[in-house]
DNA sequence: CCTACCGATCGGTAGG
DNA sequence: CCTACCGATCGGTAGG
């Protein structure tokens, strides 16, 4: 709390005529990740064409918001599990709709024929967000590879993975 | 400090008798899994067969360290950013050492031509890993899929997204 | 929004 | 290996 005053210019204590508490904070911040999350999946499930383009808007969306949004994102992904019980359980279910919307495109396109007819879709979901959410970890955006370029390669890898 | 002393029956003071530091752990614990995952890639390389073979032994290996020494892992892939520059540095090289056992396994298999010529070798190892890493945080023992399937749906999975 | 605190916790030490 | 601490830090509060 120290450390968000200062960069307001102000003390820590002051910040308690503005908040109830640290954990409200924490509850705000992750309720905009969950947010920016849902909005960028419901975008790619109306996508026009089939499941691979489906897919591919989606991988598109994750990664836009994790990288225009990495501070939000990175304390949604991390530091979710510090929330008392009530609200942490809020926020998994925020995550099961997220997951769930990815799991219908799998689902769409086992049924379309274009991914492979005994796909887990379940594990499959699973998959495709450990590829996307380690993005964050690992990818710097003065880095050598372009954001066009890391969505076109896993959005490859995580196609291929599903057929 | 205290959690551990009281693991062991003793005060968190006492365990100062016995180490320098609570950095002096965590350098050691980290050192015990970076040498369990190194083991497990010298082990895949080893294997009989092609690259496919030896993509799927080293999946098989990195699961298997995963799910039997979960806590020095957890610590290795979570906390290492927590050791002094020099410290990290060391974790650092050791990791990429690990991911370079991967990426030789990934050049085998394009230039014998079962994986993609155009194959991203650097990125394809941060995606296997990814995957592979991801299993500690949603993987449960006690869930519906054994340790088998587990092993044989992720190098499927990965296998593919090679091709 | 600041002053002046509080109780709890943490890594660690001196001395036995 | 314990007793008895220390200084630093943390989330938070009372009162202005």
């Amino acid at each position: 709390m120290r450390d968000l005053g200062s960069e307001l210019g102000l003390l820590g204590s002051s910040l308690y005529s503005h908040v109830e508490s640290k954990q409200e904070l924490l509850i705000e911040v992750i309720g905009r990740g969950a947010l920016l999350f849902q909005a960028s999946a419901d975008n790619a499930l109306a996508t026009d064409g089939g499941a691979e383009q489906r897919l591919a808007a989606f991988v598109k969306g994750h990664l836009d918001v994790i990288l225009d949004h990495s501070d939000e994102v990175r304390t949604f992904l991390n530091e979710a599990r510090f929330l008392d019980p009530e609200d942490r359980k809020r926020a998994v279910s925020l995550r099961d709709r997220y997951e769930s919307s990815l799991r219908a495109i799998l689902s769409d396109g086992v049924e379309s024929g274009v991914f492979n007819p005994d796909l887990d879709v379940r594990l499959g979901g699973i998959v495709a967000l450990s590829v996307l959410n380690a993005v964050e970890r690992w990818y710097r955006v003065d880095g050598p590879m372009s954001r066009q370029d890391l969505a076109r390669e896993l959005t490859g890898h995580i196609t291929r993975s599903m057929k």
